[in-house]
DNA sequence: ACTTCATTATGAAACGTTTCACACCGATCA
DNA sequence: TGATCGGTGTGAAACGTTTCATAATGAAGT
């Protein structure tokens, strides 16, 4: 073998004795005898031989690299996910490729067109850009955002999350509800969260408001739309659904504010199930989205083999937890 | 140009009409003729062609990806860290891989295996396991741990930041400090914040302990230890100095069990700079690390062309933050 | 003993780049 | 006018795989 660079398959083809094909069926699981296929892991083996992916996602088209794309990675509801989707990619002995947009849906597009270039074997992308061209060549999977039926879209029960926050606020006691809602204006299943809501009040006769706000706006509307609202040092409402919980978070600040006790003078419900930092707990009582199989279920489904009858939609159960914010605890 | 698959650098130069050599120039930033370069350019965006960077990487072995080894994606601090280095590196026209191997030395050790295979420029490691066996053909720089004089590090000015907690918890009036670690055993940079929180309190003739646990043993035996030095109400400490913000974050908990208020019978400082999920503020006042800038100049290290004379350690300066457990607000 | 057939190893071709020795061209100079 | 030379475009070779048509082998059937 040539010295001082990487041995290759025809080194271990030379000093295993055997064809240069057999080697690649080696490495490749194509079932190959028994003898030869000892001696050319042994000649591996000793060579220190490991493949080039290169060579091999050149010729072969795949890769084993899957790109992900988010917003950004600190937010700890993309931070959790990015972490499950690597380890659901590592347990398959995929690579993950990671690229940050800051919800720009120019440099969504440019990410996309950068993993494309880098041959990824797929991509699962939570995106703000309803008109993100996807190449048709590269299995996309999406996450939270249901654009197009011809892409799979894994998300949590949103619906079902808006109802039970709703139910769960009732449950407790409060008879004055309010959703507020802070993000992009994405057609996505996020906003299905209010959907749910409002069902669930309606058929329960609860008197309910909503107010929606658009990233650009920041939380300063929601706490002049608060203080609007006490009247007597008593908010004329008792329970209050954060689309997330970072916006509960805000929330809870803002009543502290205006004098206001939490849960005793007003209840709040948050989405997400972000853990605190110290991991012990909850920001607030929250409807949890199952960030594990979120992850899990897109990476199998983007390296599922037959493509001809993907899901174009798949929900999966949310729960309730109390996180203090509530009178349960 | 044949349909139904991508474009290649020979149909782009049987399309402008010119020798191949001289499309592979345009893409590499070689000099050519400007109107060749022009006819190459307007040719490949008629076919929408892109370099096929597996093909590259294959000839070339330079790859545009970088790895990124962490022990997790969702501890703030490793999040943010992900995030600075993948904005750092798309802006060099980079990738990043992220691996992660929750701390596990062996783990560890297969991530870089695994990268090595894939071919990446270089790897960012931030790693626990102090006999790492990193390959000499592949760019190696470590965050925070010191390992080996051949291996460039990139750190916080840990002992700086051990000094300057001791010192600010002095001018707020402490007299009696206490150090608290929590960790793995490695012998990296982080160990120094106890060596300039010492070396700081002995300067000043301030009274001072310290306690250090490591990770497996959890955060109890703090408790044990802080029930312990309670007499009459009041704690024999008046500072602590914790080495990370989860830890202080927890103490902080500890402190309220025991019915100690901060920051007025207790002060207690943090180390990293971890930001609250609202991004409004800190924990806990705290020595903050500069996360981009470590993100950067791991990066621009990294990267570096001429790899003969290389620093070994870097260190990036700190600064303090109040953040609601101390008396300065 | 001879053919047939299934099985399995073989090695040349191809994947899409980069590189480099070479050819070409116009300019400079004796 | 002819030789020399720097500059620039050309295209064949090489990178390390996978694939596939072909050859070799051995077992079974006549």
């Amino acid at each position: 073998m040539r010295r001082g660079t990487m041995p290759t398959m025809k080194d271990v083809a030379q000093e295993a004795g055997v064809a240069l094909g057999t080697v690649s069926k080696v490495f490749n699981d194509i079932p190959v005898g028994e003898d030869y296929r000892r001696r050319v892991l042994d000649a591996a083996r000793k060579l220190g031989y490991q493949v080039n992916s290169y060579a091999r996602g050149l010729k072969a088209g795949k890769t084993g690299t899957v790109a992900l794309i988010l917003p950004n990675a600190y937010d700890p509801y993309f931070a959790a996910l990015a972490d499950s989707v690597c380890q659901a990619l590592a347990r398959r002995g995929c690579r993950m490729l990671m690229a940050v947009t800051g919800s720009d849906p120019d440099a969504e597009q440019q990410c996309i067109r950068m993993v494309e270039q880098n041959k990824v074997d797929g991509i699962i992308g939570l995106t703000y850009n309803p008109a993100l061209e996807i190449p048709a060549s590269i299995p996309f999977v999406s996450i939270d955002r249901y654009f197009n039926p011809a892409v799979p879209c894994v998300a949590s029960d949103n619906f079902g999350g808006g109802q039970l926050a709703a139910e769960k606020l009732a449950e407790l006691g409060c008879r004055r509800l309010l959703f507020l809602r802070i993000g992009a204006d994405v057609p996505g299943e996020p906003d299905k969260r209010m959907g749910g809501f409002q069902a669930a009040c309606q058929a329960r006769g609860l008197e309910h408001a909503v107010m929606a706000l658009n990233d650009r706006d920041g939380y300063e509307p929601f706490r002049v739309f608060l203080r609007s609202h006490v009247e007597g040092g008593r908010l004329s409402y008792d329970g209050i659904f954060c689309n997330t919980d970072r916006l509960a978070f805000y929330v809870q600040n803002m009543l502290a504010e205006l004098g206001l006790r939490v849960p005793e003078d007003v209840q709040v419900v948050g989405f997400d199930g972000v853990r605190r930092f110290g991991n012990d707990g909850y920001y607030c009582s929250t409807i949890v989205q199952p960030v594990g199989q979120l992850a899990e279920t897109s990476v199998s489904i983007l390296l599922e083999e037959d493509r001809s009858a993907l899901p174009s939609l798949i929900c999966l159960p949310v729960s309730y937890a109390p996180g203090g914010t509530t009178m349960d605890g």
